[in-house]
DNA sequence: TCTGTATCTTTGTCAGGCAAGTATGCGGGA
DNA sequence: TCCCGCATACTTGCCTGACAAAGATACAGA
């Protein structure tokens, strides 16, 4: 948990504000994210909108290379696979220390109730997207480990990024998500690691397949 | 694999150098960075010297708050637990990984034969360190993953720091490292997921608990 | 002793500018 | 017609120099 008070400097404002620009598709895929542009439009200096550029490709929200533009990331198979895989690696780990000491966040719980309420309401999809990232992240905080919040941070980041871009909200039904959550929570409460494993493991597997196939 | 040809930009060498500075304790822990002094010592310009310090923050190799100078972390029991937490997260479901898919990549029996070799030697112990983690990086990239070997590479540098810092060298003998790397080696070659696991937990505690000791 | 203030250090941000690298379009030669 | 080299425009890398603001420090006064 960050302090209650943030100083937010200019640069931290215009990552958020670029962010937000990036997450609901204003920036599309692919854009070129140019500097003088970016200083034009938000009226800052260069080197603030370089700051702030340098450090969006810090946390993979835009890729350059030397003496490029940055540009918004393409997620093509390969690289949806990948991420994937990689956030597999680290909440099935997270899932096995949770479930090795009984450990059910309330804020996890609190974020799978809201799924359930939204998959009974069968509102709009595209809700249930922060409710589930809150889910997977409550979690991974309650290991209380700084370093694995902040890489999951920053995967997660890229996930919504890239459910944003493949467009997968409706991919899923929000009541297969929320049976998949507690399948999880309810290994994670009989303190059975291998469970919470394989169905965390399932619930991932499934969500990347959506994804896949919807690339082709 | 990164390409062969890489261009080196001026904040690209800073880095490195200050990177090595941190490693080899030329700036020891707790050590104010301070951008004016780097700019002048370099003889760069101060957002030269500004921008790599930031990126070093981004790695995890000094830390900072607004307004204050960049220092060079110091490590304390809490730290080092949850360093290694992380890394163990990791690693363990690397190897899982590939013993599912009997991978022994040539490299990693590389930087093993290596430490074999010095354990006969008898030599200077901190020359393991070096190939130990090597070895460790070589299993990470086997399984193929660029954002795991970029999340590793960024939890080895902070732990390369770390044992620089706590002058790790010597609590462990080199013989017994390289008897762990050879038990985590042996349960990949038979594809036994689970041993490869506990195998690499059993090592990567050991250090763990060495480090601690030494704390206090 | 505690507190408030003045000063110094260091960072945040800006303006403007030159050099170097990349992409683009055009014209000439095969 | 197609390919290659060249000139131009665009963009980034890095620089100098500067001012404002925030922390740190030391000192004087209550």
């Amino acid at each position: 948990m960050t302090g209650r008070l943030q100083a937010r400097s200019l640069i931290d404002a215009l990552v958020a504000e670029l962010s937000e620009q990036i997450f609901d598709g204003r920036l599309p895929a692919g854009a070129a994210v140019i500097e003088t542009h970016v200083a034009d439009e938000y009226e800052v200096a260069r080197p603030t909108a370089k700051a702030a550029i340098e450090r969006l490709v810090g946390e993979g929200l835009l890729r350059r290379g030397p003496h490029r533009s940055a540009r918004v990331p393409v997620f093509d198979a390969g690289n949806v696979a990948d991420l994937y895989f990689a956030r597999t690696c680290l909440e099935r780990q997270v899932m096995r220390e949770l479930a090795s000491r009984r450990l059910t966040p309330p804020a996890a719980l609190g974020a799978q109730a809201e799924i359930r309420a939204l998959s009974g309401a069968g509102g709009s999809t595209t809700a249930v997207v922060e409710p589930d990232i809150r889910f997977h992240r409550s979690l991974v905080d309650a290991v209380g480990s700084p370093r694995l919040s902040r890489m999951h941070a920053s995967i997660m980041a890229e996930t919504r990024l890239c459910m944003a871009q493949v467009q997968a909200f409706g991919l899923l039904r929000v009541a297969e998500i929320a049976d998949e959550h507690e399948a999880v929570l309810d290994a994670i409460a009989d303190g059975d690691p291998e469970r919470a494993d394989q169905a965390l493991d399932l619930h991932l597997t499934r969500a990347c397949r959506a994804l896949l196939t919807r690339l082709g």
